[in-house]
DNA sequence: GTCTATAGAGTGATAGAC
DNA sequence: GTCTATCACTCTATAGAC
C-alpha cells in the first residue's frame, strides 16, 4: 500500500545530494532509494530511463537552481555590482562554505563527463557569459571582462577542490576574498 | 605459464590512470585487469589489500613523481623563478594540456575522499608550502607568499575542471598563462 | 475502469575478495 | 577460477483518486 504520495519534484534535492555526495558509480540504486526513501518502483515509475536519467535530472535540477539564483539576477539586476556580490553571497552559502561539492564540476572530473558533456558544458558557459556580462556593465572592458569571468568561475571550482582536500574552510573564504576583490578592481577611492 | 614477470611498480602508471580517467568506484578490478594486463591472481599477489591498496598505491606513486619533479626542484633549485617556471611547464605536461585529469584532486571530490583523506591534504599541503617557500626566495613577503600559492594551486585544480567542462585546452593554457603573471608581479621593467 | 504512486521479489550480470 | 554480495533493472501486485 502507498503510503505518502510524493512527486518527482520533491525527490530531486535528495537526488541530487546522493550524487554530489558519492559521484555517479558511486551512488547506487540501493542508496538512492534509502536516501529518498523510494522504493524502485517509484525510482523507476519517476524515472523510467533509470539511473541515467536520474542524473541528468539531478543535473538540471542543480542548473534551474543557478539559473534563477545566479545567472539571472547577473543579468537584470540593475546594479551590476550588486549582482556580482550578491552571486558569491548565494555561492558561499549553496557550496556550505566549500564543503558541498559541485555536482557539475564532480561529473566533469568523474566518467559522468561522457554521459552528460552538453549539460555540464552548458552550465558552465552559461554561468561564465551572464557574469562576464555583469562586469561589463559595472564598467569592466569588453576585452576584460570575459577572460576574468572565466577565471572567476574556475577558481570557485578550484577552492572547493582545495578547501574540501585541506578539509578547511577558510581556504574557500579566502578565495571567495580574493575573487570578489578581482571582480571590482576600480572600486576603492 | 606466466608469460613476462613483471613487478608492481611497473603497472603502477597503467594503475594511476585507470583511476584517474574513471574514479575510485569507476575504475572496477576487471578494467584495471584489463588495462594493467594482470589477471585477479597477479593483482591480489601485488596488492592484497585489494582495490583500496591499489588505490593507495596509485596516490603514492603520483605523489612520488610530483615529489621529484615538482616539489624537489621548487625547494632546492637555486634561481627560484627559474624553479617556478619549470614547475608550470611540468604541470602543462603532466595534465596533457588540462585533458587529463589530477588524480589527487578527483579523489578530493569523489567518494574516496573518506578512504585517502590523509594522502591528498598532504599532497596539496607539500605543493603549497614548497610553492610559497620558492616565491619568498624570489623575493616576495612572507605574508604574500604563502596566500598566493595557496591561490595558484587552487587555480590549477580549477583549470583542469573548467577546461575539461568546457572540453578546451585554451582554458587550460590560458588560465596558466595568467597564474604565471601572477607569480612574477615584479619582474617586468 | 484508468491513472498515478507505491512496494518489493526476482532477473542476469558483474562487483570485489580470495 | 570461485565465492557471495550487490549491481542496475524488470515485473507483478498493490492502493487510492478520478
Amino acid at each position: 500500500m502507498p503510503r505518502a504520495v510524493r512527486d518527482r519534484a520533491e525527490v530531486m534535492p535528495l537526488l541530487a545530494e546522493v550524487f554530489r555526495e558519492h559521484g555517479y558509480e558511486g551512488a547506487s540504486l540501493a542508496l538512492i532509494g534509502r536516501r529518498t526513501g523510494l522504493g524502485k518502483g517509484s525510482l523507476y515509475h519517476f524515472f523510467p530511463g533509470g539511473k541515467a536519467e536520474m542524473a541528468q535530472a539531478a543535473l538540471a535540477h542543480v542548473a534551474a537552481w543557478f539559473e534563477t539564483e545566479i545567472f539571472q539576477p547577473l543579468e537584470t539586476e540593475p546594479d551590476a555590482d550588486r549582482a556580482i556580490a550578491r552571486m558569491f553571497e548565494a555561492v558561499i552559502a549553496y557550496f556550505h562554505t566549500g564543503r558541498r561539492v559541485c555536482l557539475v564540476g564532480a561529473f566533469a572530473l568523474d566518467s559522468g563527463r561522457d554521459l552528460f558533456a552538453r549539460e555540464i558544458a552548458g552550465y558552465f558557459r552559461r554561468w561564465i557569459r551572464t557574469l562576464a556580462g555583469a562586469l561589463q556593465r559595472s564598467g569592466m572592458d569588453t576585452a576584460e571582462a570575459a577572460p576574468l569571468a572565466r577565471a572567476v568561475v574556475g577558481d570557485i571550482q578550484g577552492a572547493i577542490v582545495l578547501s574540501r582536500a585541506l578539509d578547511d574552510r577558510a581556504v574557500f573564504t579566502a578565495a571567495m576574498t580574493r575573487l570578489r576583490l578581482a571582480c571590482k578592481p576600480l572600486a576603492p577611492a
